[in-house]
DNA sequence: AGAAACCAAAAAGTCAGACTTATATGTCAC
DNA sequence: GTGACATATAAGTCTGACTTTTTGGTTTCT
């Protein structure tokens, strides 16, 4: 998954970007580019191209005579996918996964209603197919299973939707989703209700009732919320 | 606005990324490193941190004895402020315009609704200023002022939602609205409607009504769907 | 004493050149 | 045609010297 050791730069950026996402370098701290070097054994070039690409996402701020310094996490880019992956895999988890859990509860309504007025023939059948998978592995602690036509589901309805913008969060989506199934509690099968909505609406979108699509994807996303405790029950 | 000329290669990048996003150079695309550096007239390591930083937001890969090749559109970072400032500069415009625009109708009324719920006193006089600013500038001409606190409004909204991923969606949402004003056809003043539910946004806010909240922001981006012609009158 | 001008050190920024490594492609034998 | 092998290519890496900006302290003048 994703883009792992493309290169010494890539290394670095593999524990630096981790330790500063995870907050052990306080907004403000100070960095040297010659003292990191060193401390990764690697050439000033190549740390330099690792700063680069930290500056690009708005973790850090490289200034002359002063040095590489952290910014708050107010500016971060908190939508590039490499943050949000070093987030997700450290201390920051939790907030990353209640503000991506809110996020999805904006989008995938939307986004499936869009879906069923934009969806293929050939979207349809594979929303149908997914809903299928997943109903057929939700008894027997077939989590697995389960986990991959669950996000199958969501990137098409995502994709379908036919905005580039909605489509780009697959990604994140799937993470959030296996996330749940490894790290959180979910020991047992996936609630019954959840599964028979996510059929129904790949029926909505296949009938083209975008109404009806949206408003059975915000309840699944209502559903989410309520796992992370973020809505009253 | 935004970080201009950070460098030798940022100046590149200011002429690299918009060529890009602007499609000057189809997916599959090779470029070489040192032709590039040639042309720009900067050294290989300053050509070299450039592409690191495209590299980063998924527009080229770099792959050894073949060359830095250009990425097909699906594979950008969309969301990389940077990549929309590109994109919103140049011939992708009118695309970028309409996928922004439905996200913020996703994102935007969710976030009213989190907004009533969270916001402090002193975000809610805020709102009401913008407001009434709003109101104030809304005959006569007076576009620029009736902008800057348009802006305003949607920024506070955005960033009382609480939520890291909607708050940074502020300085999005900014460049829409001001490219309406100053690119699009934006003569005449504005709808006094949406005026209107501004103020009424504002005061189900400070009411703390979510639902009302969220209902009435739905129909501020309904309106903005409208005006790009993404909604069936 | 306080402000303005000045100086020196520090760290990022830039450049040039040599070398290494992976890999796509063409060549040859079978 | 298939597989092994050689070769050329372009990215990747390292090093060392040099430039530029900026900060913080020092000196000087009012």
């Amino acid at each position: 998954m994703s883009t792992p050791g493309r290169g010494l730069h890539g290394r670095v950026l593999d524990t630096l970007g981790p330790a500063i996402t995870a907050g052990e370098y306080p907004p403000g701290s100070v960095l040297r580019t010659d003292e990191l070097a060193q401390r990764f054994d690697v050439s000033r070039s190549v740390m330099r191209e690792a700063v680069r690409v930290l500056e690009s996402m708005s973790l850090v701020a490289s200034r002359r005579r002063v040095g590489v310094t952290v910014l708050p996490r107010t500016e971060w880019n908190v939508y590039d996918p490499q943050v949000i992956r070093w987030r997700l895999a450290g201390a920051d988890r939790p907030r990353q996964l209640r503000s991506l859990t809110v996020l999805r509860s904006a989008v995938e309504p939307v986004a499936a209603g869009l879906a069923a007025q934009h969806a293929t023939p050939e979207q349809c059948a594979e929303l149908t197919e997914c809903a299928l998978g997943m109903v057929a592995n939700s008894r027997g602690h077939r989590l697995q299973g389960y986990l991959v036509h669950d996000i199958a589901f969501h990137r098409v309805i995502l994709t379908a939707s036919g905005n580039e913008m909605f489509a780009r969060l697959g990604d994140v989506v799937a993470e959030v989703l296996a996330g749940r199934t490894h790290h959180e509690v979910m020991f047992e099968d996936p609630d019954p209700a959840a599964v028979t909505l996510h059929v129904q609406v790949a029926e909505a979108v296949r009938a083209g009732d975008a109404e009806r699509a949206e408003q059975l994807t915000r309840e699944i996303t209502v559903g989410a919320l309520h796992e992370l405790d973020i809505l009253a029950p």
